[in-house]
DNA sequence: CAGTATAGTTACATTGATTGTTGATTACAC
DNA sequence: GTGTAATCAACAATCAATGTAACTATACTG
């Protein structure tokens, strides 16, 4: 992701105001690998600046991702999870349990501007569904048969 | 998917009643690939039977999806896809522009059991993203330019 | 065939993430 | 400084899906 000071110089360049809710949101996502939805944002953000709105931290996640800064995305947990990482193409890796997500890159057979089927293809999206190290440790025995039966009943995403 | 009787017969082996709205919905799901939400269900079947409502359909479906007759697939379109390919390990294409669903047999490089990056692995679910042949045809010119800035904003599913 | 449990229907209400609205207040940027 | 944006607060609205409740209808069993 850019740099905060780049983003406040594109932020201006593009008739956009830089507040200090704005930059700390820009600093709260550099380097952030985990993901976090936009409450989760707003959660760690509201500790330091005790009257942030949620609606400002929608607007200005939404404005980054339409800016093409961060990436929104869809993991099919219920919510949209926000993602720093726009250089290196790659995909995603899901907690069942807790929902973690992490990056994983992974060759995917199926390149934009291929047609696959008729489909003339944009982008592909790869959701590795499973259980994170920690969620494993504290399922310990349980671990195996939550992936085997558990609850990976319904598919995509 | 398993024939409209031989659900019946489960249904019944397990307590459930075979309704005339559940056997329909049995038969419309019969080999449908297109991946129908609860709502198109509830269109098409309305169309024959006229006070059926979309609560029985959700109920029915939920009940196939739970006892594994048939899929609950989550494309990232807002709502629920129905799948009564059960049989065949696969994945999706999605039409970006129409939302059509199409399986698309893809190997993945990540089978459940394996451990990758610290996660245990349940399922790997991937979405193509793309424009389906229909849609390149209605745009024409245009197909190539959509594809290539288009709404290929956001990432995953 | 009749009794009973199950399903269907209707009409709401609710959930949860997200977006929209309004109006008043604040403060960034030139 | 001034004007334009952004913020905030307090709501309302969305949309898919699920839940509730009361009543009716019917599928299955014996
Ligand atoms: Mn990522
Ligand atoms: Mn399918
Ligand atoms: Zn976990
Ligand atoms: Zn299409």
């Amino acid at each position: 992701m850019k740099s905060p000071e780049e983003l406040t110089d594109l932020f201006r360049a593009t008739g956009r105001k830089v507040t200090p809710q704005r930059r700390r949101i820009f600093e709260l996502l550099q380097g952030d690998g985990t993901h976090p939805s936009a409450e989760e944002i707003y959660r760690r953000l509201s500790a330091e600046m005790a009257t942030v709105s949620l609606k400002t931290v929608y607007q200005t996640l939404g404005e980054l991702a339409s800016m093409g800064v961060i990436l929104s995305v869809d993991v099919g947990t219920r919510s949209m999870r926000f993602d720093p990482n726009v250089e290196t193409d790659h995909q995603h890796l899901l907690c069942a349990r807790c929902e973690a997500v992490r990056d994983v890159v992974l060759s995917v057979e199926v390149a934009p501007g291929e047609v696959i089927d008729g489909y003339l293809v944009m982008r592909t999206d790869v959701v590795v569904k499973g259980l994170c190290p920690s969620c494993q440790a504290e399922l310990g025995e349980a671990a195996a048969r939550w992936t085997a039966s558990g609850s990976a009943r319904s598919a995509a995403s």
